[in-house]
DNA sequence: CCTATCAACGCAAACGATTGCCATTATAAT
DNA sequence: ATTATAATGGCAATCGTTTGCGTTGATAGG
């Protein structure tokens, strides 16, 4: 097998030293013009690429970022995961991608792996699993800073990009009111998810703010099984007052609930009940009984400010926390 | 800003040498009870891990691959990366994302890019500029595999893994043949796409077998953009013999195809006209004017497969070219 | 008391690239 | 011819880790 292309070949081939080449390469002014265009036509000719591991010795940067998200498989996440990809290009970083599948053993193992390679920095989204991060805190021994995105814990001294879910659900039940909507029902996802709390919350300020009264029988729950949302749905509607309209977890949630009503119910879509949910995907504007509003929460957005956040982090070292939210937008379908 | 956690900061502390240190950490014989038992609880309290970048220079690897897709943002190839980390962390591999974004210049950066990092191997769908592969070269000089998938390019000596398009869209003729359909018609994507050619001999050949003619004016073509898909749709529908059946790219093509059948004309779907497609797409089963089958491409499949090639090419190195690929299947609605 | 044996650990080189400093030329000025 | 000076490029150290080999000190056998 022949010999890698590195500058000691070059160097050995032209019988210079290896300093003479390196120094040629970057144009140095003490190389003479013979030797500088000798040395670069053999490395074009051998396609020499410098090594990026051993330039990190020198320059203490492996110019590369981790993302950990619960899943790709998911449109919301490899949406953001394009998104810092982008941002990581347009800075010439490389992006590590990993998966916790929502199991925090898992986003254990890949903190490890990623504080091995000494990544700059890392973008996160934490699994459903995670109450507690101190697990992240190998990180802070190198110097690696986090910023958490979307699925973010709950604590105060962290760096995070949200979607601000709390306004713009208060913002929706506006909108529901303006289409006469009075009683209003809310389907949540479980309560482990953080972004939970900021829709209910939502709601009940929403509410509040349109002095309509919040009947708790009204909230209900759901794991994404399509059971589950089919059960709950099935109980809102089981009400003596039966809701007009129902704000919906997210978009997938709302098809099953669509397909409820559709399957199990006679009620008219968007004449008897109606649907508002949150995501905004992209095929939605196809479905004949579409939910009359989402919220759209941008997730190509979110992906790149937490990538540009984090940027600024790895350049400029700062010990303030950021915490921006991205404002989400309802979209009329 | 204090040290970071090396084995010489260890060493230093505990005021033995480097070398024992690590031989510590690697359960030498040669090492004393106290000295072992001291080095690993400062290493446990300092949260040390070794440096990979360290390590590659012995070992010769970095145990890493990259992987570069046209985007992320859609779900085929966000599957399949998720497939790919799947099996890459199995492994102990990590995984370089990064996005074409179809543009072949940008292509040629990640190569480079990729090439420092001194990747262990590479998966590639390429972008739809890429008709000639010579870019992927530089590869060769570093001993990097490359595994092409899903949009390969149309050469010999490579490897890759597709799905095979070929034998299912002989199939899917075959069902539609079952429905009684007769006049088939075939919406194919932008030339430049090598699987386009297989849906299409697959199309052709799977007429034949039925004994029916191909009308040339039956094969149409789009670029995905809305306005194409409904010129094309609209070519077909204004021949003289009508066609009963169209088969369509994929499914984010029969979306625009049904709404323009549902909006411009008064055709009754799955009735008038019917559609079959490929790829699957999970909302599929939640639209009411569905397409009666769909050919599931399984992209995580794909990629799990395209990994396993490829980390097989990684640790047994070997010179003749891999072909795989993967059966379709046709799903009913 | 001398030497063989062995446990326990240090030294130094290597991997690839960079860079301050020094050494060797060649050229020009005197 | 001699010296000054610029042009050119080599040496060695560095980054973190591993590993062959050598060294130290102690214990035991003779």
């Amino acid at each position: 097998m022949k010999n890698l292309p590195t500058i000691k070949e070059i160097a050995k081939q032209l019988k210079v030293s290896a300093s003479t080449v390196s120094r040629a390469l970057h144009d140095h002014p003490s190389i003479g013009l013979r030797t500088k265009n000798a040395v670069k036509e053999l490395a074009k000719q051998l396609k020499y690429e410098p090594i990026q591991t051993a330039i990190y010795f020198k320059e203490r940067r492996t110019y590369t970022i981790g993302v950990i998200v619960p899943t790709l498989s998911e449109d919301f996440f490899a949406k953001a995961v394009s998104g810092i990809e982008q941002i990581a290009f347009e800075n010439k970083f490389s992006v590590f991608v990993a998966q916790s599948h929502d199991s925090i053993e898992r986003e254990q193992q890949l903190l490890e792996s990623f504080t091995r390679r000494r990544i700059d920095g890392l973008l996160v989204s934490i699994s459903k699993e995670t109450k507690q991060v101190s697990h992240f805190d190998v990180l802070k021994e190198y110097n690696i800073p986090v910023v958490f995105f979307d699925r973010v814990p709950n604590e105060q001294h962290i760096n995070k990009v949200t979607c601000d879910l709390y306004h713009i659900s208060i913002k929706l039940i506006d909108v529901l009111y303006k289409l006469h909507h009075r009683k209003i029902a809310l389907l949540l996802g479980p309560q482990s998810i953080t972004a939970n709390a900021e829709r209910m919350k939502g709601f009940i300020n929403g509410m509040a703010k349109k002095r309509l009264k919040v009947n708790p029988a009204y909230i209900v729950e759901t794991d994404f099984s399509k059971e589950q949302t089919w059960n709950a749905v099935s109980k809102l509607l089981s009400q003596k007052q039966r809701p007009t309209a129902i704000v919906v977890f997210n978009d997938w949630v709302v098809l099953d609930a669509i397909q409820f009503i559709k399957t199990q119910t006679d009620l008219q879509l968007n004449k008897d009940i109606t649907f508002a949910s949150y995501a905004n995907l992209p095929f939605c504007k196809y479905l004949d009984n579409k939910p009359v509003v989402s919220v759209e929460q941008f997730p190509f957005r979110q992906g790149e400010e937490a990538a540009r956040i984090l940027l600024d982090l790895i350049f400029n070292f700062k010990e303030e926390s950021v915490q921006e939210s991205i404002a989400g937008e309802i979209v009329f379908y």
